[in-house]
DNA sequence: AACCACACATTTTTT
DNA sequence: ATGTGTGGTT
């Protein structure tokens, strides 16, 4: 971010390396090492150059080893890049930081140490929100509950917040419980919080409210923590929820050096539970707290400052802070208004051509936007005209079908008590088992309380299910044993490739002919390439939990389009920033609902989003767009007009001037008219990377898989005590019987009409 | 148990 | 418009 050298100082000589270049109010924020510190950075002001320097000033000085300082960031690419900036200021004399990370990547690694203090393993699986669903689905659905009226996403919604608020259950008062399914709101929190302990399971929100429960609860696991973290660091303070503050609170209130950098005009995030309130009080909970204001700017010309600062300005619940720079004018902030969103694509698409041929490069131009499905429009336009281009975000590598089946085979071998995981992948591939089947296993494993796939090994070696059923899954459980005895001898990306052959899921893909298929399987063994970095299992799925971001090879120099949100902490040369109209941004959710407080934060959003920018930022709106394939026409944003006139250049492409805007198009007659050029197929272009798969091969032939007795002994329930050989038993599909056998749970019984059949002994009831 | 057709919501944003 | 999830059909 400091692209500036600052005038050489004769005192130098004093100040060490990597503060040689902050300017007085950074320095002050690195020097201030003792007590609590609030660093207020305007954006591009240098805060993590500020952060970073601090941190390396607080192990060059010797106050602390780098394990004794815990530095909390909010997104795993901050945390990366704090880490490579730490790097290179500690060289690589120092042994990387192992409590830099996020909230919840710090969390996951102290309740591995803890779990068994809040009912879990330390293997515990770490579930996303798909799984969450489709486990709330199920709660709902056991309970009698309309799915229809009461949605498994409003519940997981609800449920989420409360966990970001720090609620357990027990918390929640009659408000709180009413809000779903009229007072069973508590209820089936709870049971959800039981049936994931069950799982050895937990989710997002758990990682962070297990972890404050623990410290609330255990006095001397959080005074070792506190003892441990000499000094606190924590990044986008603006942005903490009350589970992340409580949680930060606890661990500071000892000796209190606590540092923490945020701007309340980049606040964004309050949707998922962020308490600006936070950064706002800081001074009350922290008594005596230093506070230190960053506010030269260091990335972007005057006219893009003063746009941003104009427009932040309509914001009435803000500190106000006035950022300035030593950067000369610059371009004025252009404003251009278009017909259509086709024709604001094609526009973006030639003014971009115009800078590569200029010499810029593409990795510094990039388009934000307010909502996902923006993209597809210049995503189609750039495929047509061949410019290179990423969409970060969107749809990830790690939730597509395939990805999450393989890693589901690789969660239930790391993790038999997966049951969501066996789930998905029991009949994937197509093993003829169906809806049937799973339904015995379900009421077996809940019977017995064992965990799904045990429950339903047991089962495949009794008599209860169909021979065919049951030699598939007893094939299948086996081949998990076979699989999980493998996992300690063989690297994680080798293990996925036994499983992916000896299951026959690549088989499938293979059988498969078409040209998705190819590129599953292609992205399968980039998994597998994926993971050689991983030397166990858990580590990968632990990094694949909380890490979804994908930064796959990237070759060449490539536009990014992402949504603004995702921008933030980024900076480019060029911005584009398209569709600003009204009910696009601000988005007609934040018009309606949520009054000034969203309005407001949809106007810190495009604060964010303007001062990405470091030499020009351009703006469209468009007359006409589609939205959920509806024609929509729209008005220029309520945020064109508070920018300030000094600092933008307005054009607009219809005839007559930005005044006349309005009556221009709504008098066309014929919207639709020149939209209707055929769109180009997309690319289904495909690397060299599936053939170099297929031609480096590995071993391909089907496991034999022996008996395992043993293990299949250690799933076993604690067998029946009020049976023995010789009782009279009833079972409900082979009637009255005779029991001539029992081994643990396992029954031999004579039936009277059925023959001689091996079964479980939660199946039968004793016969009067 | 596999396949197909229809209805439906979905589009903010992330760990 | 597009994808998902349900329900009905073969």
């Amino acid at each position: 971010m400091t692209r500036e050298t600052l005038p050489q100082r004769r005192d130098d000589a004093q100040i060490p390396a990597y503060a040689a270049r902050l300017n007085p109010p950074q320095r002050e924020a690195v020097l201030t090492t003792e007590g609590p510190v609030l660093m207020l950075a305007g954006a591009g002001t240098g805060k993590t150059a500020a952060l970073t320097s601090r941190l390396a000033h607080l192990v060059a000085t010797g106050r602390a080893w780098p394990s004794q300082i815990l530095c909390v960031t909010f997104t795993n690419r901050a945390a990366r890049e704090m880490r490579e900036r730490v790097a290179g200021h500690l060289g690589e004399a120092v042994e990387g930081m192992p409590w830099l990370g996020t909230f919840h990547s710090i969390c996951a690694k102290m309740l591995r140490r803890h779990a068994e203090l809040v009912g879990l393993e330390s293997n515990y699986t770490i579930i996303d929100t798909d799984d969450q669903l489709r486990l709330l689905k199920q709660l709902i659905n056991d309970n009698d509950l309309d799915e229809k009226r009461w949605p498994a996403r409003q519940l997981a919604a609800l449920i989420d917040r409360w966990k970001n608020r720090g609620l357990n259950p027990e918390d929640l008062d009659a408000v709180e419980n009413e809000s779903y399914a009229n007072g069973r709101g508590q209820q089936f929190y709870k049971l959800y919080q039981e049936r994931l302990k069950a799982l050895n399971a937990c989710d997002f929100g758990d990682l962070l409210l297990h972890m404050l429960n623990i410290f609330r609860r255990e006095r001397d696991v959080l005074e070792k923590y506190q003892r441990q973290f000499r000094y606190i660091l924590v990044d986008e303070y603006q942005d903490t929820n009350a589970v992340q503050y409580l949680w930060l609170r606890l661990l500071a209130q000892d000796h209190k050096n606590i540092c923490v950098v945020g701007d309340d005009d980049q606040s964004i995030y309050s949707w998922r539970g962020a308490e600006v309130a936070n950064i706002l009080r800081f001074e009350k909970d922290f008594p005596g707290a230093k506070v230190v204001k960053l506010e030269q700017n260091y990335r972007s010309t005057l006219h893009i400052l003063g746009a941003a600062s104009g427009l932040i300005r309509a914001n009435s619940e803000r500190h106000d802070k006035t950022l300035w720079t030593e950067h000369d004018h610059g371009e004025k902030v252009r404003v251009v208004g278009v017909w259509d969103a086709p024709e604001e694509a094609r526009r973006v698409g030639e003014e971009i051509e115009r800078l590569e041929r200029e010499g810029a490069s593409l990795d510094q131009v990039a388009i934000l936007v307010r909502a996902q499905y923006q993209t597809r429009e210049f995503e189609d336009r750039f495929i047509q005209i061949g410019i290179n281009y990423r969409i970060i975000g969107g749809f990830r590598f790690y939730e597509r079908a395939e990805i999450r089946d393989a890693l589901a085979y690789l969660r239930v071998i790391a993790q038999p008590q997966d049951d969501l995981a066996f789930e998905r992948i029991y009949n994937q591939p197509k093993r003829g088992l169906g809806a049937k089947t799973l339904e015995k296993m379900h009421q077996h494993a809940r019977r017995t309380g064992m965990p799904l796939a045990a429950a339903s090994l047991q089962l495949a070696d009794s008599d209860e299910l169909p021979a065919r059923a049951a030699n598939t899954i007893g094939g299948l459980l086996r081949q998990f044993l076979h699989w999980r005895e493998q996992s300690d001898q063989v690297t994680p990306a080798d293990l996925l490739r036994i499983v992916l052959e000896e299951s026959g899921y690549s088989t499938m893909l293979e059988n498969e002919k078409t040209a998705e298929a190819k590129g599953r399987l292609e992205n399968l063994s980039e998994l597998a390439r994926a993971m050689e970095e991983y030397e166990t299992l858990g580590d990968f799925l632990e990094h694949v939990s909380l890490v979804m971001d994908n930064d796959a090879a990237d070759d060449g120099e490539k536009v990014t389009i992402m949504t603004m949100h995702a921008a933030k902490g980024l900076e480019f040369d060029h911005v584009f920033l398209p569709g600003w109209e009204e009910g696009v941004f601000p988005s007609q959710r934040a018009i309606d609902e949520g009054g000034l407080a969203s309005l407001e934060e949809e106007r810190r959003l495009a604060y964010v989003a303007i001062t990405r920018a470091r030499r020009r930022c351009s703006i469209f709106h468009a007359a006409n767009r589609r939205i959920y394939g509806q024609w929509t026409s729209s008005i220029p944003s309520r945020f064109i007009e508070e920018l300030p006139d000094e600092h933008i250049d307005q054009e607009t492409t219809l005839t007559g001037g930005a005044s006349l805007w309005r009556a221009n198009w709504t008098e066309q007659e014929d919207p639709f008219a020149h939209v209707s050029q055929a769109r180009p197929e997309r690319s289904t272009a495909r690397g060299p990377g599936w053939q170099r798969a297929l031609a480096t091969g590995y071993e391909t032939r089907p496991a034999r898989v022996q008996e395992n007795k043993r293990s299949a002994a250690s799933f076993a329930a604690k067998p029946r005590t009020d049976i023995a050989i010789g009782a009279r038993v009833f079972h409900e599909k082979f009637g009255y019987g005779t029991v001539t056998n029992q081994e643990g749970n396992k029954l031999e019984i004579d039936f009277e009409h059925s023959g001689t059949k091996r079964v479980i002994d939660s199946f039968v009831k004793l016969a009067d």
